[in-house]
DNA sequence: CTGAAAGCGCTAACAC
DNA sequence: GTGTTAGCGCTTTCAG
């Protein structure tokens, strides 16, 4: 019933280690045993044991996904991107799903562990020192995707968020907008949240324009309901805005749909810039005009950098993807410039 | 560096098979040893090596998900609740985005059957032959997740199409509405298509409307294009429509963006909705009330499924489970009944 | 209650 | 060119 390597030996008249040796392509066999052995795998379905394989090679070919949180389709556009990287070259991929809870991504950790699996690709979240230091020990290769780590020397694959938010703020002043306000995560959120923040501040002093509190709204996360109770915040603090900086798409979304609520026109009355570019952006009234990651692009590079890791043992070369700005229709032209 | 089970019968001063007993629980040793082992276990920071553990148990702990297509949130949904399921058993989930090429679903299942997976829960698409045969001869669980099979006795887990298509045709009709589209797939796709079609056209029969061919639009997909070139066909064929069902809620959301080009109010001129409730129903203007399939559930099910097949040996029982109508903003009250 | 030993299916020296 | 054999780290009889 099930058919090892023996089966396919004795049929072919010749020991199992020319049988590895031949599927494995390793030469040192007559073309006639070689063509003998295949003809009999075939004939027998045989398909070698990866884990009996795994066990000596101490290569799973398994590459874990660990993300905070599956909802968002940030995520899964990563994933995309992994799995195709992944697949490539025969890798698979184990999903981890984290739900942002500190003590479940221990779990996972250890669970990916004792699976022996060949790296990990950290995505969009904090790498919390505990994580770090385990991963350390299991000593494979680590990449952080769509983030970085202030304080540990982990090869990542990002979009430079300050850069990003700077071009999206100055969209905006190319349009002719001056009074600019910004609904984002501020700086609780050291890799997202606060480069934007920044970028969006530097863009305005470059162009000679005062920052005012008035003007930012700091979000929890960056979610469709901060969108919309931000909106709210914001045009309390000040009504005159022209224009506002998203901190993601979902927020973006948010302030859209806010905006129908209180009777505030998208782009007439107020312009909306967003960021992530992910599939609502084209998919809401009216389509987003938005910061473009190239999410799947980079999830495939992570994988790759984790594949090279593991063939050439030293640490990849982190690696900024560069942003583009997607044009849609939820930025009105004041003034062109 | 690692550690196996032989430094920690050594350093325990006990057989490797008394160390295997106690991390399995097995019983047949005394609290002291137990402790003791537990003890260096912890000291020596051991982890069992699974894959090792797979080799002689024939269990590897790992479900693979195949889907066709990761770019929607509906595999997104189903994906989280499997890994949910999966996880809380100590077991991982493998992704296959198999982009609906047939040839790629065959290299992933012997990709699959190499790695010796435990099960497979195959979602949202059709089970082609060769795939079922393919998998038969790995005899290993498989169920069906938001899909089912004509052909084949396989256990699934979703809901019924039909029932949940009639329960959202009669919701428009409840609301005074009668003159009635539909913008969905249609016969060409037999597991999500014909059932909603036949639902659609169930309850118009049975409130004594006649269907008439002009209010129907069928689509290749399910997607937000489909919708979008879906309602331009629609008014060209029934201008007098009050009110559609979208098959999916990516096709509602493009027949939301359409009905702005074209001038037309949701729901003051249109009424819409959607199926799937997914994450964009609620973030688009106006909010979809859509049908709700309890997707993520769904997907933990299948998860516990397949778990159970693996300890009992027989097949599952297939699963309905129950649409539900959320009402939301994109249907307008005609007269109530 | 505990240990010795035979594998699980495969790879990788090492012989011939 | 090809075969023999020693493991990889673990589970599981079988003895004692």
């Amino acid at each position: 019933m099930k058919v090892t390597i023996k089966d396919v030996a004795k049929a072919a008249g010749v020991s199992i280690a020319t049988v590895s040796r031949v599927i494995n392509h390793l030469g040192g066999y007559s073309e006639e045993t070689k063509n003998q052995v295949l003809q009999v795998i075939d004939e027998l379905g045989y398909q070698p044991n990866q884990v009996a394989r795994g066990l000596v090679s101490n290569r799973t070919r398994t590459i874990a996904f660990i993300v905070p949180d599956l909802t968002s389709t940030l995520a899964l556009e990563l994933l995309k991107g992994v799995e195709k990287g992944a697949h490539k070259k025969g890798n698979s991929v184990i999903l981890c799903n984290t739900e942002s809870e500190g003590i479940k991504t221990m779990d996972y950790l250890k669970l990916l562990h004792e699976k022996r699996i060949d790296g990990i690709i950290f995505a969009s979240n904090e790498l919390k020192k505990d994580y770090y230091e385990y991963i350390q020990k299991m000593h494979i290769p680590l990449v952080l995707l769509a983030t970085q780590s202030p304080r540990f020397a982990v090869p990542f694959v990002k979009v430079d968020d300050r850069l990003a938010a700077y071009a999206a703020v100055e969209y905006l002043m190319k349009k002719g907008h001056r009074k600019i306000g910004i609904i984002s995560a501020g700086e609780d959120d050291g890799i997202a949240g606060l480069p934007r923040l920044e970028g969006y501040q530097l863009a305005l002093s470059d162009y000679g324009i005062p920052v005012s509190e008035n003007r930012i709204v700091r979000t929890k996360g960056f979610h469709f309901e901060d969108g919309r109770i931000g909106l709210r915040r914001l045009i309390q603090q000040d009504s005159e805005i022209t224009a506002v900086f998203a901190g993601s798409d979902d927020i973006a979304a948010g302030i859209i749909s806010s905006s129908h609520e209180l009777g505030i026109r998208v782009p007439e009355d107020l312009s909306i810039i967003g960021y992530d570019n992910l599939k609502i952006a084209e998919m809401i009234v009216p389509p987003l005009t938005t910061v473009a990651q190239p999410l799947a692009e980079m999830g495939e590079k992570a994988c790759d950098m984790i594949i090279d890791m593991l063939e050439n043992g030293k640490l990849a070369q982190s690696l900024y993807f560069p942003h583009k700005i997607i044009e849609r229709k939820s930025v009105k032209t004041l003034f062109s410039s």
